[in-house]
DNA sequence: AGCGAAATCGTACAGCGTATGGATGATTGG
DNA sequence: CCAATCATCCATACGCTGTACGATTTCGCT
């Protein structure tokens, strides 16, 4: 089998200079194109080599396989994140922390079908994670508080965030009504077996049973960010 | 080819009554212990089938697919929780809450393997969620806030302990030594790019590196407790 | 006795991740 | 300038997966 010299196509051997077709990067954005268009389950070895027009095995060369191309695009998620906000020095610490945790649920909802894979992998992530709580430390440490109570406070917000995104995630809207999800099922139940839901659920339905992730998640956000405050007493 | 029979052995066609060697609780129950003993990728149709002495095809008759052998183990754990505390009038909201929420926490610990399973379904789960909430709406309309705060609340408090249940199951252990793991990383950070976070994970290394779950969540817990003492003025 | 439904099994298929090895051009050392 | 090595890509193939389809046996009912 010889030459069939148009210039890209699917000759076997190594590329002429120039014109390599796959690289760590290029492979890692091809990746990220079929997970948030198609979704997490379309993410094969095989799909991700076909968009790249190239042999499935010729990935083996810049990944060393599935799961690194997964930990690739949790590092991709997260370099995405807005880090841009120059420090000021003016701004108090709620004002800090609370950009700090909008930036960082933000960064995991640009790419929501690929936001469970990445909490999933977040522990065993790179570098890039690591420099991504510097605003969260910041933030604390500008409010005084000693080194050992920042860290569990930190960790606390972000677990947090961690859980509010796994739950938007897996529900997959801004928005989320009440109605047929949760009072269809409450409505289900014996009557004496969880009396207090049903009645509280009972009582929001003569308000709205109306559920936005972005008030829940501001809510949320200011009971850790008063509660931080109230127990290490900022 | 016609019978060899043996009462239980590997028959084709319908089994004599009182015979049958598959039902739902069966199957989970056998599915729960392959991935407890032998982790999430273990169980597999094939895998559960030899466990139960059964061919593969015969679990289909009892449940449509294998998604629907994970939502039914996200029940079993689920209704493993320890709800078995008699609602108690004399204590306060806040000893009611910490319970509840080691209550939940315990329940998707006790099946490790599990548990990013379990969150990743738990929007899409069953009635049974629905009760494990009760005790949580039961200590916060016992503390007096209003249907809306509470729902607010509980989500809250729930989103927290997902997020932490993640990161601990993905860790899999009690205990977490930092000093590999996050001190590692930072000092291959270049000068300026983290600095907060290097000066603060330095100074911590002046003490202990070591991080124990069960203060973390019991940390988180308080933050978030009081949180809502603040917030809504308990 | 006969019949439909229920429970099991056997076979088979398409798709998966990836091990192995071969082809080809780039790069480098003499 | 040539030989050797290396990087890159391709073809084939293996063992595994979930499950569709259809046959077989027995139950429960009429």
């Amino acid at each position: 089998m010889v030459n069939a010299d148009k210039p890209g196509a699917g000759r076997s051997g190594r590329p002429r200079a120039g014109e390599e077709r796959l690289s760590r990067q290029a492979i890692l954005e091809a990746a990220l194109r079929i997970v948030d268009d198609e979704g997490l389950e379309a993410m094969t070895m095989r799909r991700l080599a076909a968009a790249l027009g190239v042999n499935p095995m010729s990935l083996y060369h810049h990944l060393p396989n599935k799961a690194a191309v997964f930990a690739g695009l949790a590092e991709l998620v997260f370099a995405g994140m807005d880090n841009a906000t120059a420090p000021d020095d003016d701004v108090d610490w709620r004002t800090e922390l609370t950009r700090a945790a909008h930036a960082y649920r933000n960064a995991l909802r640009a790419h929501p079908n690929l936001a469970l894979q990445v909490l999933a992998d977040t522990a065993a992530v790179s570098e890039v994670v690591v420099v991504t709580v510097e605003p969260f430390y910041r933030a604390l440490d500008r409010a005084g508080l000693p080194p050992r109570q920042i860290f569990e406070a930190v960790n606390t917000l972000i677990d947090f965030i961690h859980g509010f995104t796994l739950g938007e995630a897996s529900v997959r809207a801004d928005t989320f009504e009440l109605a047929p999800d949760l009072l269809e099922r409450v409505s289900k139940l014996q009557p004496g077996q969880a009396p207090t839901l049903a009645r509280i659920v009972g009582a929001l339905g003569a308000d709205g049973l109306h559920y936005e992730f972005d008030d829940g998640f501001e809510t949320g956000l200011s009971v850790f960010v008063d509660g931080i405050a109230t127990r290490f007493g900022l």
